[in-house]
DNA sequence: GCGTTTTTATTTGTCTGACATTTAAAAGTC
DNA sequence: GACTTTTAAATGTCAGACAAATAAAAACGC
């Protein structure tokens, strides 16, 4: 591992590619630990607060863990799928927020991926998954209940049909892509109209999930995709005639 | 912005966490000067070094950038669609190599995702994507063509296809699940008659996307998978019996 | 000899103060 | 007025110190 001193960026940045690249071609390997903060310092000829800010930078992606006290340290992380969930929420949740992408894009991304989802958990769904997706749907039907409850409601539902098709990678992917909805949706769903509409498609689905019926799912996923759509539609109208 | 000296967490870490609320929330808005490090020093109490490491934290986010200089500091960053490639691209890498994901899961996905943008690339591909495509195809025909450099073309070629759905939170989305999968697709296609087929099929959904069929893309697709699948599993029955 | 307590060494976390470097704006010069 | 020089502000880096946590080693009591 290398760095070039006279390279224009930051040598903080230099070492933690360095060190990133390291894990990444596996020459580090999960839970070894890394020379302490002073020997890294000796070895790249820089001070302890540079070497320090670099391992920073590696333990805000999740790539190592630092652990204080005599054989502490700093040690190569695994990746674990709940880490990288929420990475994925946050990263994707930025990139909405921040570049303008219309609500008709990005809901088209997302009923796409789900889409790609329901058949496999058409076949595989189990009773447990069946029984989240139910009580969510119970859930959304009190009379009571905040906008944003239901739209977290909301998510759990989609949350347990990807779940459903029972491929970790899949639900890590489509993590990004349903959670970072929420904002966006929070703002549509809010009469018992929609919500009446929304609550008899998911129905639709948990029955048609519950009959192993892959065409329909699809079908209902369909209709709510046309159906969000359109109230985003209809939201804007309104909002043009206001404003 | 508060943060709790009692906490057992790292302050650098509260301190990130705080201005990355801030900055996720709308608080701080994209292009946003934060205050200088001293100001944040005696703003959160803590010295200048502990704020540095915060906002390397968030800087290895892509969440904020720095300048030097007069009138330089730390400014909000806008979280661009290549940005978010590499990080989804990074973590996507890591978590397959690290959790002993099947080939098989992390195929499956893979494809399930794909076909879920065929019908779009069938309706909105450009001359241009198609062009691309057509240009990997001949790539992955050269006779002295590297293993490593016939998988790149693959990448290169699937990329395509997925840009083809027009949809850039799609390709976003599908960047980690296509490339995360290169080093693992290494291993299979090194063989003169498993090239012969990958490309056939590659063909098959060029002119397919040609003729705007969705319907044989997503054939070609299955085709494309279900022999992936069936290669790995006959690369390790070879190893079992070799081993 | 064994279990408990104390000490010690190591390592990360934090603080302080200093200097180098970069950069834009202000001041000065012709 | 255009150009050059100076200055001030900000990040980047360094060195050295102490605090706090922690595990291993040493000391102790029985």
């Amino acid at each position: 591992m290398k760095i070039d001193p006279q390279s224009p960026a930051d040598l903080s940045a230099q070492i933690a590619q360095a060190i990133r690249d390291a894990i990444v071609s596996g020459r580090l390997i999960v839970d070894e630990r890394l020379p302490s903060e002073s020997e890294l310092a000796d070895q790249f000829q820089v001070s302890r607060s540079t070497v320090r800010e670099a391992l920073k930078r590696l333990a805000a992606q999740s790539l190592i863990r630092t652990q204080r006290g005599a054989s502490g340290g700093a040690f190569v992380n695994r990746l674990s799928f709940p880490d990288a969930y929420s990475q994925q929420i946050t990263t994707s949740t930025l990139l909405l927020s921040m570049n303008a992408v219309s609500f008709d894009t990005a809901c088209e991304a997302r009923y796409a991926l789900e889409r790609a989802c329901a058949p496999l958990a058409a076949q595989r769904r189990t009773p447990d998954q069946l029984a989240t997706m139910r009580a969510e749907i119970f859930r959304q039907a009190q009379p009571g209940l905040t906008d944003e409850a239901f739209c977290a409601s909301d998510v759990a539902f989609h949350r347990a049909l990807v779940d459903g098709a029972g491929n970790p990678v899949l639900s890590y992917q489509l993590a990004g892509a349903v959670e970072a909805m929420q904002p966006l949706m929070n703002m549509i769903t809010f009469t018992e109209r929609s919500r009446e509409a929304i609550i008899a498609l998911h129905s639709k689905i948990a029955d048609a999930l519950d009959a192993y019926d892959a065409d329909t799912v699809d079908a209902a996923l369909v209709e709510l995709e046309t159906y969000t759509r359109q109230l985003a539609r209809d939201v804007a109208a309104k909002r043009r005639q206001a404003g």
